[in-house]
Order: C-alpha cells, then sequence, then structure tokens
DNA sequence: AACAAAATGTAATATATATTACATTAGTCA
DNA sequence: TGACTAATGTAATATATATTACATTTTGTT
C-alpha cells in the first residue's frame, strides 16, 4: 500500500527524507471524498481529528440561527483545515464548511497528530504555523468588520487587494464584497461611486485604478 | 536562585514534578516589569518570544490610524501573551497591549520555547491550548461582529453572559460592552431600555434579568 | 463627609446605511 | 443569433445608529 501522496499535503512535505519511512509508519489516517456542495463541517459540531483538503476547494462560512451567511473564506487544495479548534478547550467547529468542487480530505486522530508533533520537529513547526496564520487571519477579519464606514473598509480592501499595483481587477463581485463586509451591495456601489467621483480611484466595473493612493490612505 | 515561580504560570503548572528539574535547568526567561499605563506591546512590531503575564492586568486594543482604539481584551494574570503570532511566518503583533495595573511579565525565546515542548508533552499541550483559546476567541469575536443590528448582538451577549441564570451582574460597564460591540453608548443604552420597556429582560444599572428568554433567541 | 471622576440615563438632531424598485450591461448557453 | 441569468448601476424613501448635549447616580479618594 502506497500511503507516501500524504507528502504532498502541506503540513507533512517539509518532512526531511531521513524521517518519511517512520512518519509513514506512524501515521493513521483515512481518506474522504465529497461532491460539490457536500457539507464536510458543521457549525457547532465537534470534531477530533486534523482535516487535511488535499484535493479541491471548500468555502467555509459562519451562519447565524435565522439561516444567514457570512462568508469567511475559501480555501484551496492543499491546505489543512480545522487547525485552530483541534486543540481547543471546546473543539465544536465555529464555521461550517462547504464543497465547492469535488474535495478529497486526508483525516488524522488527534492523538496521532499528537503523537507525530512529537517526533518529527518539521511537523510540529508546521501545525504551529498553520495555527498561528489563521489566528492573523482570523485578526485580519476583525480588523475588517471593526472598520466602522464602508469607505474605510473599502479604501482598506482596495489597498490591500491592489497589492501595490496601480491597476488591477477585482478578483471578487461587488456582491461578494458586499457580503464579506457585511454591508449592502447598493450602498458599496455608491460609496465605490463616491471615490470614483471624487477621481481618488477610476472605477469601471470590476476594473480599479487607484488614482490617490495616499487619499485612500488615510481613510481608515 | 529560585527559579521555581514559573511554575506558577499556567503554561508550566501542569508539568508533572517528575519533570520539574529538567524543566528548570532547561529553561530561559527574564522578567519585566511594567508601570500602569505603560505599553508592552506595540501593533505592528515584532516579537519573537513567549510573553506570559504573571502579575498585574493589562488591556489589548486594536487601533486605526486615525488613532482610534478597538478594545478587544482585558487579560489577568496569569496567563499568556502574544501566543498567537509567535509561531506565524509574519509575527508582527496584531494588537497593542497597555498594563491597566502594575504588571510583571516573563519572556521566554521562541527558540527555548521550541525546544521545551519537544521535551515536555504537558508543556506543548498547554501551548497549543492556549492559542486554539484565541482562535475560538477571535471566532467569537468574528461571530459577534457580524451580528447586524444592535439588538442582535445585545441578545447574544446577554445570553451569553447569563450563562443560563435568569438574574445575572454584567461583568462590564455599558462603556465597556458599547466599546466591545463598536457602538455608540447610547445607542446600547437605548436598545437595552427598549429590551427592559418591551419586558423581555429587566434592567437596573448592572443588574440584569431575563424575562423571556425565547425572545432574546430569535433575535439574532 | 466631601469632593472629583466615572458610569449611566435621556433627548434632539444629523448622518450613514438598508430597503425597495427598476434599468442597464455582461456573460452563458441553446 | 437570441434568450435567459447574473452582475451592476441608479434613485427615493425608510430606518438604525451616531453625535451632541446635559442631568443624574455611583464609585473612589482624600
Amino acid at each position: 500500500m502506497s500511503k507516501s501522496f500524504i507528502f504532498q499535503c502541506p503540513l507533512c512535505n517539509s518532512i526531511p527524507d531521513s524521517e518519511k519511512d517512520d512518519f509513514l509508519n506512524e501515521v493513521q489516517f483515512k481518506v474522504m471524498s465529497f461532491e460539490k456542495n457536500d457539507w464536510i463541517i458543521s457549525q457547532g459540531e465537534e470534531y477530533s481529528a486534523l482535516l487535511i483538503l488535499i484535493e479541491g476547494e471548500l468555502e467555509t462560512v459562519m451562519m447565524d440561527e435565522k439561516g444567514d451567511f457570512m462568508h469567511i473564506e475559501i480555501i484551496k487544495a492543499p491546505l489543512p483545515l480545522a487547525t485552530g479548534f483541534l486543540f481547543a478547550q471546546n473543539n465544536k467547529s465555529p464555521v461550517s464548511a462547504i464543497a465547492k468542487k469535488d474535495s478529497k480530505i486526508i483525516s488524522i486522530p488527534k492523538a496521532n497528530v499528537f503523537m507525530l508533533m512529537k517526533k518529527h520537529d518539521a511537523f510540529m513547526h508546521a501545525i504551529l504555523t498553520s495555527i498561528s496564520n489563521k489566528i492573523q487571519f482570523l485578526s485580519e477579519k476583525v480588523r475588517l468588520t471593526s472598520l466602522k464606514t464602508i469607505k474605510a473598509k473599502v479604501a482598506y480592501y482596495l489597498l490591500k487587494e491592489s497589492e501595490g499595483e496601480s491597476e488591477f481587477q477585482l478578483k471578487s463581485s461587488k456582491i461578494e464584497i458586499a457580503n464579506l463586509f457585511g454591508v449592502s451591495r447598493q450602498a458599496l456601489t455608491s460609496v465605490m461611486k463616491e471615490l470614483h467621483e471624487e477621481k481618488i480611484i477610476y472605477m469601471e466595473r470590476r476594473k480599479i485604478k487607484i488614482i490617490n493612493r495616499q487619499a485612500l490612505k488615510i481613510m481608515f
């Protein structure tokens, strides 16, 4: 049986060749397949295994009781998921995950993960980095939602998306961005139109040109 | 020299007696003292040591460029801080920390932390749990900020704070709660007054009685 | 006890954003 | 090509919340 494809996964691929045989002998995992639109993780349920998306793409969302969704992030293979709450006292998932494409997921039991971390430095580092990156991601998210006005959010978002370039295409639709911000699409459009009219940006549908970067910077 | 007081700290106190001598020999740390209102951590700066608050109390805040603060949390000794981003690729702190009382902090260099984690199971578990709890905390924070109306936030917050009891005292002032929600104090008061008038809760300053728990539940 | 400072209650007005409604443009598939 | 759908632009009105301002109560300090 060749389990060695597990070294493709981002938590395992930094393990040095010298340790690979050991790792393969010690690791316990199963592979699960999901079809598009399957629910992979349900908010509020307990999970006690490390999950790694090795094929496909999924979306994490947070629901409120009315059934409204808040988009959190898109996760594309290969990346781990559920690293965040695996080790928490309460290991109920704060989010739901839905397959956007047919996907395959590796599941490694928590106890096995502990054992592997102790034995393999690279694995431990990878897990810690993954968890920490999640914290930074969430901190960013809190940062964004903490900006009070739509204008501030837009300025922050555009500067981030521009990656320093003066001209670029929005990666998401206005609808998605509005959801990300938690505001109405019309209000988002109107704010962006305002920025356009003030000649701070040039906007034509998804195409954005940043004309006055400094003006954006002082908005949040 | 007696460094053994380090076992009072929450990340170290679960280390079994049999390992304590080893741990003391291996651990490297220094103690830093801060006075009330000193800045302990500055947003955006790099930190590569594990910090543990062993005495005092501090507040973490997130700033925007205008200088407005968003209150994140109050940390009371003994608790670790900065566990979240210590292992991240980018270990700049997403928050600032300000001493609310005179405080003492232990600082353990990152490399030493790695070494201790490898050798001491209890320490590794404690670190992982701490980081994971931070993720849950942030997830909750995102959840809270994702609720759109003040009424929904209040309902969510009161149910959580009540811990199932029908009568309780608010642990934070209205000002702090308003900051937590990112809304004005007056708006918060007026919403709570509304709930009082609708006989869903009874409120007298910090004293809260939940009269109609079901009504609160359907608000978010 | 006396005072200052902080927390809280309350109201009027101003402002930002949501809602509703509809027109226009781009993208997709038969 | 045409027909359908999703994304986008635009405007009027409604609503929630912020702002400003001040009174009252509580808490902490000397």
